[in-house]
DNA sequence: TTGAAAGCGTTACCAA
DNA sequence: TTGGTAACGCTTTCAA
């Protein structure tokens, strides 16, 4: 790879000339321009992006860490900061923490040390002591650092109140929920959502809440023992969809019949829905966009910008298909008669 | 944060000692090791990566380009990738190709700028002179670039024709295909597989192949037409899973029950295909496995290490569920009588 | 065993 | 309008 050394020799100027050119700053005569331009594409010149980060302290790179892109959560998360950071000029350094703070730590310093310009963390297990330590912007995506911290996320709270009502609205009488992790921010603000719409019916009581730990294989257990405790249960609100999936699964093998007998709704909108059979209803997050959005941030304070809304909160659709349709319930009954 | 120099003073000494206690190499005193360690601690020193890249001509990162990691298949590539990598001390950089040409150059460029230590290739629009033009370490993966470049992919050819043989073992007389992309190297080979099985029979016509562009949408909708304009066929062999999950919703549409009436296999092994309703039988690649050998690989390349074998060729296994399971089929036939 | 200094490829300041 | 040069933070060679 040439240097600019050599581009300044075969145009017969010296670097700093060269160096203008580059940046387009400073003077530099039109003739000049043209003989360091023609330089530069006979010596197919790129300028080394390790030098200049060296100098400005900044290396057009961000850090994207989440829990672990195998989650069909992430990846169109992850999807859609790659694209505004692609566009934006921005290279995209992933990492999977296992929501594990030592290795969420291991990453910000590596990243510290490579002068990254910014981190992206959608993660639960960040103190703010270690955000603070690391000296760059920052914006958490689908959960509050600290209030300090630029934050995109989704209304979890009534997104899962409307999950309820929505099987509520169904005529579903016994309602359940299936919880994820005790840990996770998200996982108790949704399980509260639940209890608000709930909590004060006379049928409820707390064996109704089982937790699935945000897992398909966890929440199918759960469910399979909670339906057979409770055969009245004719509704589940699951925190998110991969855990609605092994509810799914486990009404199937317990020959209980979705929609009809059992109205199951999850969390999140991830693609997963549309394969499942039935297909599943959920509160869809808006992936894409908060990935977006929250790149969209974290270039803003890298570039400086005052940003207008620290905060940005996303409300969570309601997506109706198979596994809450009442009209198929109706037909379904009516096949039966 | 503080530099080698201020390391170098608080301890007392030159930063070339500082130097040689990082590295561990080079003569140091007992007593001036310590006095820097403690120094080290003290002032809570990291190394900076990019002033180091820039001497050594290297940057302990890696550049992963996938078409697109929305696609199931490739988080948990890029989990395997990441997972070495990370072990090893080496950063990921991830990038979206979508299969254009031209991205997959500009992240090439980009990733030289940056002094990256090689990449992974999971692409199928890069040319040879591209990669030769990118003067590091490759490796490819899923598909061959050229001879030079070591591979890891799996066996397309005995892999499907292996799928198609099992439909036919389950007693399927007319079995179609669902092809990926005509662009697609593996979509080739798939298809060739299944007419080396099934091409020199009486009833075989090109009319059985349709084309699903690796796509579970496209694939739907070839599905369609293909089952209605041919009911005779009882079985299909989806050139990747996602098809296969658009052709089960196909069957299901058109009130063919999978798999008594209609087998269907896929290909790729993602984890979705536990999830479908019936559960989606595939040949399974060893996906992390893949990820996983490519990084080693990678690694040793760029250790300079001789490749025992540059090329490695894994097998697809078949993973038998409901969407051809014989005895299924069986228990549905006695159903019925 | 240690230190001085050159060099990695840029940028930006100061002079010319 | 241009060039020389210090500086970015580190590693390594050479000398002491």
């Amino acid at each position: 790879m040439p240097t600019i050394k050599e581009v300044a020799k075969t145009a017969g100027v010296s670097v700093a000339t060269v160096s203008r050119v580059l940046n387009n700053n400073g003077y530099v005569g039109e003739d000049t321009r043209e003989k360091v331009s023609q330089a530069i594409t006979e010596l197919n010149y790129k300028p080394n992006a390790v030098a200049r980060s060296l100098y400005k302290k900044q290396s057009r790179t961000i850090g994207l860490i989440v829990p672990d892109i195998t989650n069909p959560f992430f990846p169109e998360l992850a999807r859609a900061v790659e694209d505004v950071m692609n566009r934006k000029g921005y290279t995209v350094i992933l990492g999977n923490s296992d929501e594990k703070a030592e290795e969420e730590k291991a990453y910000l310093t590596m990243m510290e040390q490579k002068y990254v310009d910014g981190a992206i963390l959608a993660t639960n297990t960040m103190d703010n002591e270690q955000v603070h330590a690391f000296n760059k912007p920052v914006v958490a995506i689908d959960r509050a650092i600290d209030s300090t911290v630029p934050t995109v996320f989704s209304d979890n709270l009534s997104s899962s109140r409307e999950a309820v009502r929505h099987l509520k609205d169904l005529g579903c009488q016994v309602i359940a929920h299936v919880r994820g992790p005790e840990h996770v921010n998200n996982a108790n603000i949704r399980c509260q959502g639940y209890i608000d719409v709930v909590g004060e019916t006379n049928w409820f009581h707390n064996g109704y809440i089982v937790n699935g730990n945000y897992s398909s294989q966890e929440a199918y257990q759960s469910a399979l023992t909670l339906l057979k405790d409770h055969p009245e249960i004719d509704g589940i609100f699951a925190g998110n969809d991969l855990m609605a999936i092994g509810v799914l699964k486990a009404a199937r093998d317990l020959n209980i019949v979705v929609p009809d007998q059992l109205a199951v709704i999850g969390f999140d909108g991830i693609s997963l829905c549309e394969t499942t059979f039935p297909e599943l209803s959920t509160m869809a997050q808006p992936i894409y966009q908060l990935g977006e959005t929250a790149a969209e941030m974290l270039i803003d304070l890298i570039e400086q910008k005052q940003l207008t809304k620290p905060y940005r909160k996303y409300s969570a659709q309601l997506i109706q298909r198979q596994s809450t349709n009442k009209s198929l319930i109706m037909s379904a009954h009516d096949d039966q008669s």
